[in-house]
DNA sequence: AAAAAAC
């Protein structure tokens, strides 16, 4: 057991305890408070000290005890202390607080237990069904708050494995679930209707506006002029205009581009880049840059196109409709026939265009072709297999999937790590049609022969670029390895690559399990046609958190991205100390914390995230207004899918990148890459451009 | 170099 865990226990101990044994919560909120509870949660967008003391219930930061008065004075040294006690609190205490309790409940609900064995299995089916909410609704009177069932669910998630066997005899349910799929959306997160955002013809049909404009780049010209008013702030303003000029004929050159990648020429490339894949030898940035040849779908091509048009039928149409995409997106209308016609493809849409339903949903009408009376079969094993880099993504992903799955009686499960096994086993036991998942886990079964994938004949990789990466190369290519060659029906068994950022690090993987694959893109995405202002700051490293904290205290969803967790938990640390509603969501974190962490977001429970990486790709969280990077990306392609995270469903987005003024040249590179322009702003503590960003 | 992804 790590050190710090004794540290946990030995706060534990020192805890004020209940008459049953167990610690007391530290909060009014928390069920296992015995005392009056004075105050709600409130929906205000700041904690007074009185607040952030009695918040623990509210989960994400840890609590601090209560008699624990702080002031500005002993706030550093409490940090400092706090990091360490964070994690195990975060992840330890947190929970244990709410486990204590629990038991306690329990202990009150022991005739009930059996009962409660059946309720697990609904909490898993709550992800996806209505009818666990009327059980939700049952329970509620037992609980002290209502405001804590969210750490409840995560938390019988935790306890759901040993039930999971309950669930056979549920399976009856299961096919009702089918008619309340789309409901579940509505309770948790909507995550369904998110996608849907992304996917949303408003969008789309606002770049048909936009692609002419593309070429109005010059427009931006304007632009740049206003920026000129703000010359005096600027770094090296002699770069800058070149830089823009170079821009102009850039988009233009992309135009121009388009006929290379026609060109077969990135096939001999992606030989090397295989080679170099096998040898360990990571490419160069301008290898991943190089384009892979795309057929371009125009955007107002696609007008008027309906899902059906598009061969997918009646039943899954109607549930895109439910899920708010009525017509289908220009890289769904690009990808889907080629999906169905059996082919391979490659799909790069921007983030935010509408991949998910691009893949999922022809997806499943393909496993209704290949399917024939093998549905529902018990023990059946899967055909279809999504993957993806995080298993929030992996989720989310499901949340969309799944209801379209359901609509044609075919099923998913969800298999990524940081829970437990038997739930994920025994739904395998009882047999699946759709995979969603994180690579380890799958990976894992796999070998322990709880997943067979010899059925799998679509596989498809979200986020494919990223899969490509060191550590999840491998995995993925053992995955791709046991899926079915052919079909029943002797059809080659079908690979489907997707990513905002798809280019040639996926060459080994096309290689050597693609055949022929087609690829697409749609034309008119490029940053001018966006919806989000780009802006750098250069601080001094001194000044960055105060800066921080400045940026985040409006009022509006911000993401904030670090580079290490161990910054990200600080940073968040930071926030709470200044009165901000902050999380964090991290590697570090238990998978329970992050999927409530996240959701805290979600809701509007906190609005400042802060993150690694973990969600720069794919996450979609409704109406974050601004973006900012702590520290710059890796990458082009790292700043890309992070800004993604606003500025979608055509809404207006801010991205505040941070950077010191020796990394100037790094972040220049960066957004010349992303084809962004960007000013870089020299900003301190208490400067105007900083309030102005945060009041975003 | 860090993060992610299995335990």
């Amino acid at each position: 057991m790590a050190p710090y865990d004794k540290g946990a226990r030995q706060r534990a101990d020192d805890r004020v305890r209940h008459p049953n044994g167990t610690p007391a919560a530290r909060s009014s909120k928390h069920r296992g408070f015995r005392a009056a509870d004075p105050s709600q949660p409130r929906q205000k967008q700041r904690w007074d000290a009185e607040e952030r003391r009695g918040r623990s219930a509210q989960g994400e930061r840890p609590a601090r005890p209560n008699w624990e008065p702080r002031d500005g004075g002993q706030r550093r040294d409490d940090r400092g202390a706090r990091g360490f006690d964070r994690n195990d609190r975060g992840a330890r205490g947190y929970d244990r607080d709410d486990r204590a309790p629990r038991r306690s409940d329990r202990d009150d609900r022991a005739p009930r237990r059996f009962e409660r064995d059946d309720r697990a299995p609904r909490r898993d089916d709550r992800d996806d069904r209505a009818p666990r909410r009327f059980d939700r609704d049952d329970r509620a009177p037992r609980r002290f708050d209502r405001d804590e069932r969210p750490q409840r669910r995560s938390f019988d998630r935790d306890d759901r494995a040993p039930r999971r066997f309950d669930r056979d005899d549920r399976a009856p349910r299961r096919f009702d679930r089918d008619d309340r799929a789309p409901r579940r959306f509505d309770r948790d997160d909507r995550a369904p209707r998110r996608d849907d955002r992304d996917d949303r013809a408003p969008r789309r049909f606002d770049r048909d506006d936009r692609a002419p404009r593309r070429f109005d780049r010059d427009d931006r010209a304007p632009r740049r002029d206003d920026r000129d008013d703000r010359a005096p702030r600027r770094f090296d303003r002699d770069e800058r205009p070149q830089r823009r000029d170079d821009r102009a004929p850039r988009s233009f050159d992309r135009d121009d581009r388009a006929p290379r990648r026609f060109d077969r020429d990135d096939r001999p490339q992606r030989r090397d880049a295989r080679d170099e894949a096998r040898t360990g030898y990571v490419p160069a940035d301008d290898v991943k840059l190089e384009k892979l040849q795309a057929e371009a779908t125009i955007a107002a091509d696609v007008e008027g196109v309906s899902f059906t048009d598009l061969g997918i039928g009646g039943n899954i149409s109607r549930t895109l409709a439910e899920m708010g995409a009525t017509s289908p997106f220009p890289i769904q209308a690009a990808t889907i026939p080629d999906v169905l016609a059996g082919k391979d493809v490659l799909g790069r849409g921007r983030t935010g265009s509408g991949k998910t339903i691009a893949f999922g949903a022809p997806l499943v009408e393909k496993l209704m072709e290949h399917g024939g009376g093998t549905k529902r079969r018990m023990g059946r094993a899967p055909r279809a297999l999504i993957l993806a880099p995080t298993r929030e993504l992996a989720l989310q992903i499901d949340r969309t999937v799944q209801p379209i799955a359901r609509s044609v009686g075919l099923f998913t499960t969800q298999i990524y790590g940081g829970v437990p096994y038997g739930r994920q086993e025994g739904a395998l036991e009882r047999g699946v049609d759709i995979i969603v998942g994180t690579p380890g886990r799958v990976q894992d079964l796999m070998n322990k022969g709880k997943l067979d994938l010899s059925e799998v004949v679509v596989s498809v990789l979200d986020e494919a670029d990223h899969m490509c990466d060191l550590g999840f190369l491998e995995p993925v290519r053992e995955i791709l390895s046991a899926t079915a060659e052919v079909t029943p029906h002797g059809d080659r068994a079908q690979k489907l690559l997707f990513s905002a950022t798809l280019d040639a690090q996926v060459a080994s993987l096309v290689s050597e399990f693609l055949h022929e694959p087609s690829v697409h893109e749609v034309a008119g995405e490029d940053q001018a046609s966006s919806t989000i202002d780009h802006r750098v700051l250069v601080v001094e490293q001194r000044q960055k958190d105060q800066v921080l904290e400045e940026l985040v205290a409006g009022d509006g969803k911000t993401i904030v991205f670090a580079r290490t967790r161990a910054y990200a938990e600080r940073l968040a640390d930071q926030f709470e100390d200044a009165g901000i509603r902050a999380t964090s969501l991290h590697g570090d974190l238990n998978q329970s914390r992050r999927t409530r962490n996240l959701q805290l977001l979600t809701s509007g429970r906190v609005n400042v995230l802060v993150a690694t990486d973990v969600a720069a790709r794919g996450i979609h969280v409704d109406d974050v207004s601004l973006v900012v990077q702590a520290d710059a990306p890796d990458d082009y392609k790292a700043y890309l899918h992070r800004s993604g995270r606003t500025g979608r469903a055509g809404k207006q987005g801010t991205v505040v990148t941070l950077v010191p003024r020796g990394r100037r040249r790094k972040i220049e590179g960066i957004l010349e890459n992303a084809e962004i322009e960007a000013d870089l702003v020299e900003a301190g503590p208490g400067d105007g451009i900083v309030a102005e960003l945060a009041a975003r």
